[in-house]
DNA sequence: CTGTAAGCGAGACGGTACGTCGCGTCTTGAC
DNA sequence: GTCAAGACGCGACGTACCGTCTCGCTTACAG
C-alpha cells in the first residue's frame, strides 16, 4: 500500500563499461531525493531508492556504502540551487539575509530532509557522526564562518567570538529545523541581532 | 550474537490484577535505560527491551504507544537525579550553572541518548515530532524559561528577548548533543554570556 | 478491523454466588455460536469469545479447559434443532434420511464449523484427539450404529459388518464436510446404496 | 525452552544470484518435514522451521506463502518414497494393496503429518481449503481413480460408480488419518470389498 | 582483435525488528 | 467460590529493511 510500484521507466539502463554510469548516478539520487521528501527519515530505505531509480541495491551500496553518504550526497547534489554570500557591511543582515536563503533551501528542496535524516542517523551510528562532524559541518558551514572572520577584521566581532557565534547559530538553525518550524521567519532579525551582539559582560 | 541472553532472574513476575505491576514498569525503564545507554539509538529495539525486561511485549506497547514514549519515559525517570535551579541573581551565572549541571545529568545517565533518540525519532514520525514538540519541549525548558523571566523582572534582559533566548540556549544545547561534544564545558561561560548578552542592534 | 468492538450489553451481569451463572455460561456459548460461524477455525479465540459475551477470560477456561470441549458444547448445545432417528425399514432409506437431516443441521448451525474445528484441534493437540474419539464419536454415532443394528436384526446385513459400514459412513460424511462439500446432496441416495450394500466378495 | 538452538552447521548458506538456491529449498524442506513430524500441526511455526533451516523467514515465505502450501511441498517432497499403482486384476486386492502402501507412507513419514496439516488448516481460511480441493485431491487421487477406471472397463463395477466410490475410500483413509488410527489395518480387506462392491439394490 | 575487468539490473539470501494477536495464568474487587 | 476485567510472559504472525552474494549482461580498454 505504501510502495507505490512506479512505473518503471521502459528505458532500459546498464553498464557502459569499467567505469560510472551518470545515468545511473543521476536515478539514484533523484529517487532519493523524492524518497527523502515524501517519506522522511522513517520510510526511507535503500530497497525503495533502488526500486525508484530502477537500479540495483549493489549499484548504490557501491557509492554510498552508508545512509549517510547518501544523506549528503544529496544534499550537496541540491546545492546548485543554493547561491551567495552577502555582504552588506553588517553583519547582521549579512547573517539575517544568509539564513532567511539557506531556510528557504532547506525548505524547497530536499536538503532540509537530508539533513534532518543525516542528523538521526549520527544519533545511533558512529560512522554517520564521524562523517557529519569532519564531511559535512566544516564544509557546509564555511559560509558563515567566512561571513564572521569579515566582520572581524573590521572590528564588529572579537576573533575569539567566533567559534562561539558560529555554533550559536548552527544550533539555532538546526533547531528551528528539527522541530520542523523553519515556515516563520518572523524572530530571525531578533535571533541574528543577538547572535552578532555583545555579550552580557562586556555589554555595559 | 546481539542477543547477550542475561541469565533471566528467576523471580517470575506476573499479573497482580487488572492494572499496572509497578515491577514490570521498573523492569522495562530498567532495561531500556541500559540499553539506549549501551547501544545507543541504532541497537534499541523493542524486542531487546522486552527480552532485557522479562516481559512480553504487548505489556511494553501498552504503555509506551512508540520509542517517542518510551525515550521521554526514560528522560522523566532519570529526573530524580537531576536538580535545582540556581538563582545567583545573574542571569548568566543561572544559564552556566544549569547547563553544567544538565549537561552533567545528560552525560551521566542514559538521559541524554534517550533525548538523542527522541530527537532522531522525531525526524521521521510526525507523532514523535509531536510528542517532542507539545510534551517534552515545554516542560522540559521550564526551568530555563523561569530563570530567564526572573531575569526580566530585575530588568536584566527585555521580557521580548525571553523567547529567543530560550530558543538560542536549547539550541546550542542540542547541538553539542548531537554532535556528542558535551564534554568540553570550557566554551560555556562565554556562550552563555552570549545568550544573555544585548542584540548588536541595542549595543551602542 | 476485524475485531468489531460490539456494543457491549448495557446489562451487567455478574456472580450469582458460589455456583454457575447460566446466564454467563449462556452467554458465552451464544458468543461462541456466533463467533465460530463468522469467522471459522482461524478466527476464533478465546479472547473474543470473551469480548462478547462480555464474559471474564477464567469464566470461560473455568467451564472449558480447551478449545476442544467449547467446541463439543456448541455442538451439544445445538442439538436442540436436530432430529429424530427414521426407521422406514430399509437401511438404505434410513441413512439417507438421516444423513440429510444431519448435513442440514451441520449447515443451517454453527455445529457443522464447530466439528470442523473440533477436527482441526484434534490434528494438534493430544487432549483434543482424546476428546474426539472418546467423548464425541462414541456419543454422536450412535445414531447410525443403532440404526445399523435394526438392520442387522432384520438380516438386511451382517453383524459383522456394522463397524465397517460406520466407518465408511462417518469418513463419508466428514469428508464432506471437511472439503465444505456439503451442499450437494445428490450423490446421497447412491452413497448410502453403496454403504448399505453387499461386499463385492460376497456378491455374485 | 522451546528452541532447541541446534548447533548450526558452520558452512554459511547465502544468494546465488536472483534466482532459487535449491540448498536452501532443502533445507527448508528438511526443517519442516522434521517439525511437523515431531511436533505436529500445533507446535508448527514458520518460525522454528527458519529456525532449524538456518534460513530467512522471508525466503521461506517467498516460495510457499502458506502454511498449506508448506504442507503440500513436505507432502510431495515424500512422493519419491512412494510407490506403483498395483494393477491384480482384482479391484478389492487393488485397493488393498494400494491403501495399506499409502498408509505406511503416511505412517512412515511425515506425509501423514503434513497431510493432517493441511486439512486443519483447509478448516480455518478458503485458500488453504482451495489449495486442498483444487491442488491436492485432483492430483492425489488420480491413482486410486485410474485404479478404479480400469476395473470399470473391464466391468467389474460402473463407471457411474467411480465417483462414489473414490469419495468414499479417501474419507474412509482420511477418516482413519485423523483419528490417529492407521496402525490397524485388520478391517482394510472387508472395507475395501465393501467400497469395491454393489450397492444395495443393485444387489439382488 | 581479443580478453579481462569493472559497472550494471535483478533479486535471492540470512537476519533482526516491527507491531499485533492469541494463549493460558494471574489477581483484584464486587457479589 | 463465581464473576467481569484486564494485565502478564510468551511466542507466532507476516512484512519491511538491512547489507551481502551471485548471476548474466554490457562496455571500455590493455595487450
Amino acid at each position: 500500500m505504501t510502495t507505490k510500484p512506479k512505473p518503471l521507466p521502459a528505458k532500459k539502463r546498464t553498464s557502459i563499461g569499467s567505469r560510472r554510469n551518470p545515468e545511473a548516478e543521476a536515478a539514484v539520487l533523484a529517487a532519493a531525493r523524492e524518497l527523502i521528501n515524501e517519506r522522511g527519515y522513517a520510510g526511507f530505505s535503500v530497497d525503495e531508492v533502488a526500486r525508484r531509480a530502477g537500479a540495483g541495491k549493489t549499484t548504490i551500496y557501491r557509492w554510498y556504502p552508508t545512509k549517510a553518504d547518501l544523506f549528503i550526497a544529496i544534499y550537496t547534489a541540491e546545492r546548485t540551487t543554493f547561491v551567495a554570500i552577502p555582504d552588506t557591511g553588517s553583519l547582521v543582515e549579512d547573517l539575517v539575509g544568509y539564513t532567511t536563503s539557506l531556510w528557504r533551501f532547506w525548505r524547497s528542496n530536499s536538503a532540509g530532509a537530508a539533513l534532518r535524516g543525516l542528523i538521526a542517523e549520527a544519533q545511533g551510528t558512529k560512522e554517520a557522526l564521524a562523517a557529519l562532524r569532519e564531511r559535512f559541518l566544516p564544509e557546509r558551514t564555511a559560509d558563515v564562518r567566512q561571513m564572521l572572520s569579515t566582520a572581524a577584521s573590521r572590528d564588529e566581532i572579537g576573533v575569539e567570538e567566533i567559534n562561539g557565534k558560529l555554533s550559536l547559530w548552527v544550533g539555532y538553525s538546526w533547531f528551528r529545523l528539527l522541530t520542523d518550524e523553519l515556515h516563520d521567519e518572523s524572530p530571525l532579525v531578533s535571533i541574528m541581532a543577538q547572535i552578532a551582539g555583545t555579550p552580557s559582560d562586556r555589554a555595559s
